[in-house]
DNA sequence: CGATGATTTGAACGGTCGTTCTAATCTTAT
DNA sequence: ATAAGATTAGAACGACCGTTCAAATCATCG
């Protein structure tokens, strides 16, 4: 009734980790159970002793790597004393932990007809976390009095979309190159909420 | 030396109309071949007459798309009077014509590493052509006094990147209920430039 | 030691897909 | 009408992929 026997929970997380790399750079479709098994150096059959199958396997680490974004983003949040501080740290965080090209080959998997409803609505949930993110910093500079009364909705969405394109171009470029794009970006946008700012 | 034998072109036409359809649908690697046959009717064996293979035809069908899009806006861009009213119908314009599900399964075929080098750099200049849309309107309204004196390639990427993350919405809501986000996202990028607008 | 159950392998299966090839059909010109 | 060339179909190939399965290996416990 030991936890470990041998180390197979290690096998189990050494293969996640070059899933992870490989679903990263080729996307879903592109990266064969194969290629895991030889990047992992664990053969095709122990995979499958691990996971069901390769869809609840891309299901589960998008789904972790969401929440490790989460929980790095709850460490920091507390550091920063005004919402317009957390705004400027939460596009740096974006920047630097968001993990575009996973979550984007997820879409792979979810306009394929032939995958299950389920997986897809899983990788259709893990949008809400970051926009609840976004709207919990805006939710607190309304009640902290630093941004004006609006629809807060709307800001969400609009927040959300903006950090997500401006996402797509860490494909092409440095990240630290972006960082003034995403900065302007924020104080651009707080220059509609911002109190007594007009 | 007649130009149309008997009706080959027509036949090319519809091949390529039903694979706009399913590559937008299905995205690149889930749209086989075989589907384009079905869909338009015509064979395999008959695809491959008219086109020399499928990334070939996608990258053409993206071309093609992005050339109509932006034609279809220059023939709008002269009915606007100001830079502002153009910034409005260009939010409309690629709300509305902007072929989103499209130009992301290119995404798709770009990461995968068995892709030709052509190809992959073919569909990355489709990227200028927003691009530079965008950036003649910005440049039209600094010279006609209504934007202030900016960084005009930082503009151009944020209002790209905004718009881009905007489109991504099109694939879960109605059109119609986007417009206002669209028309938003300018109005509050309209404050940043424009001439007395602080 | 020997049994038991956990772990790991690698071959094999069934299916799909992009592409090629050959033959058949059709149009046009002579 | 018949040859020549354009067009179309459909079978076939070779490669790859997700998944299954039976057998082999190993650690632990009685």
């Amino acid at each position: 009734m030991n936890k470990r026997r041998y180390d197979s929970e290690q096998a189990k997380v050494e293969i996640m980790e070059h899933a992870v790399s490989l679903f990263s750079q080729k996307g879903y479709n592109q990266t064969s159970v194969g290629d895991i098994s030889t990047a992992s150096g664990y053969s095709k059959g122990h995979i499958y002793y691990h996971f069901e199958n390769k869809e609840k396997l891309f299901v589960l680490l998008s789904q972790q790597t969401m929440q490790d974004w989460h929980n790095k983003w709850l460490q920091k949040d507390c550091t920063y004393s005004t919402a317009t501080e957390k705004l400027y740290g939460m596009a740096m965080h974006v920047l630097y932990h968001y993990q575009t090209p996973l979550l984007r080959s997820g879409q792979e998997l979810a306009s394929n007809p032939k995958s299950s409803p389920e997986s897809v609505q899983q990788l259709y949930n893990l949008a809400i976390v970051p926009m609840s993110a976004y709207r919990a910093i805006l939710q607190e500079g309304i009640d902290r009095g630093e941004f004006i009364h609006g629809n807060i909705d709307e800001w969400t969405v609009l927040l959300g979309t903006w950090l997500g394109g401006l996402c797509q171009l860490t494909n092409t470029q440095e990240l630290k190159a972006l960082e003034p794009l995403f900065n302007q970006a924020i104080t651009i946008f707080l220059k509609e909420i911002k109190k007594g700012g007009i």
